[in-house]
DNA sequence: TCTGGGGTCCTAGGACCC
DNA sequence: TCTGGGGTCCTAGGACCC
């Protein structure tokens, strides 16, 4: 286990955590100035769940992961704003976003798609706090997003200063500039980083109830009741830190693609269109990682909310190497033929991509087929969609009659900042 | 009526070997 | 009647994150 050598007053270095608030309500605020201030929500795909509420909206008691049609009767009655969720928007002001912090420190890591971490050896400004007000005002001047700050000697510290600085801090908190003591007896397990219910049950048996308790527990206690991950939050809450930050981005252990169609489909034609969309995405974001998949799984399922639920999958081992999109979707749609049959209803189909290697590694084998020609074909269609836009060129024969698979998106915005033909038009 | 999607890490336990 | 011990590898499933 690495220790990084912590000498107060000697070494003045910080963890520090900026975390886009209510990003992807923030995102769709910055087009739509008229929704500051009123209660927004975004759902997920198929406008299914609630996964993104601003504070109005949260006041109001929607909460998050919430099912629309629960709520719908408060969206109404307090007339809400309702946005279907628009990935492509988000991402590219995530990477805006991202692409600024990295100009404070080289050393930050992308940790999700609203919130990353930076390391700073000191800082230049008269203290930690100064510092985040600095950064809080640069990613509101140049996107217009506002954002929570928090510093700590430990991510799982600057973890939960962000989620102070959130309640009331304006934004900004360094969680050594209180009596750390005092404050952690107020924190409930599950405001740690890596705390949810099963471990707080665990830790609750052996008598600890807050961060406190946890990180003032023996280590023996700890371990037994959660092994080496007790270690260490225990560790991180001292203020010793033992999960490093990682600034390279390791490439994906496995890759999944899949949807929800919105309503029951036993149709060969949708099942397998449905399956084949799932399947060029795959392979798309495998291409993009310079990744080949040799084995992969393939399934389709019926909801998991009526009786008679089903899944069906098949996995499959491939003899090479690959990343050819047709390749994949012919071997996954013969292997799950037997499961298409009109007694099943499917509301959802997808595929799970595993034993991935970075083609730079691959060793061929003696016997495998030539993949140079077709590896040139699929980077040429990836290149032609990418410019100009997904679909351009299908990368898959299946016959695609009405995609009845489609996802509802009701409300979904522009993509203001990715497509041409979205762009906001100024009178 | 309507209930998301995409990841990682860890552990227990089975299978197998000598 | 009594049925070893130590090791590796793999996988399913749990737990957690956003």
């Amino acid at each position: 286990m690495l220790f990084t050598t912590y000498l107060s007053g000697i070494i003045e270095f910080m963890f520090c955590l900026v975390d886009g608030n209510n990003f992807y309500v923030s995102c769709e605020r910055v087009f739509k100035p008229y929704l500051i201030g009123k209660p927004v929500i975004v759902l997920s795909n198929n406008d299914g769940c609630v996964v993104s509420r601003s504070q109005e909206a949260k006041d109001l008691g929607i909460k998050m992961g919430q099912p629309y049609h629960q709520c719908r009767r408060c969206v109404e009655l307090n007339n809400v704003q309702v946005m279907s969720s628009n990935y492509a928007l988000y991402a590219d002001i995530s990477e805006r976003m991202m692409r600024l912090l990295q100009t404070l420190t080289p050393d930050c890591e992308v940790y999700s798609i609203d919130e990353s971490f930076l390391y700073f050896h000191h800082t230049q400004y008269s203290s930690w706090h100064e510092q985040g007000r600095a950064i809080k005002a640069m990613i509101q001047q140049h996107l217009g997003i506002p954002v929570g700050v928090g510093f700590g000697k430990t991510k799982t510290l600057a973890k939960l200063a962000n989620k102070l600085a959130k309640q009331a801090h304006e934004g900004v908190c360094c969680i050594h500039d209180y009596d750390l003591n005092k404050l952690l007896k107020n924190i409930a397990l599950e405001a740690i980083w890596g705390v949810a219910s099963g471990i707080s049950k665990r830790l609750k048996r052996q008598g600890i109830y807050n961060a406190y308790h946890l990180r003032e527990a023996p280590l023996r206690i700890v371990r037994s009741s959660c092994h080496s991950y007790g270690e260490t939050l225990k560790f991180e809450l001292m203020g010793i830190s033992v999960i490093p930050l990682t600034c390279e981005k390791s490439p994906n252990k496995q890759i999944i693609s899949s949807r929800s169609f919105g309503v029951g489909l036993s149709d060969k034609a949708s099942l397998f269109g449905a399956l084949t969309e799932n399947i060029i995405r795959a392979t798309e974001k495998l291409r993009a990682g310079r990744l080949k998949t040799k084995q992969w799984y393939v399934f389709l399922q019926s909801s998991r909310f009526k009786p008679g639920y089903c899944h069906h999958g098949v996995d499959i081992m491939h003899t090479h190497y690959t990343s050819v999109t047709a390749e994949i979707v012919s071997h996954s749609l013969n292997s799950m033929q037997r499961y298409v049959t009109s007694d099943h209803v499917y509301t959802k189909s997808g595929i799970i991509l595993t034993d991935l290697q970075l083609v730079s590694q691959i060793q061929p084998t003696l016997f495998e087929p030539s993949y140079d020609r077709m590896d040139a074909l699929m980077k040429a269609c990836d290149d032609i969609n990418h410019k100009w836009g997904r679909g351009t060129i299908t990368l898959s024969q299946v016959h695609q009659p009405k995609q009845r698979w489609k996802m509802k998106q009701n409300q979904r915005s522009q993509a203001y900042s990715t497509q041409w033909n979205d762009i906001l038009t100024v009178q």
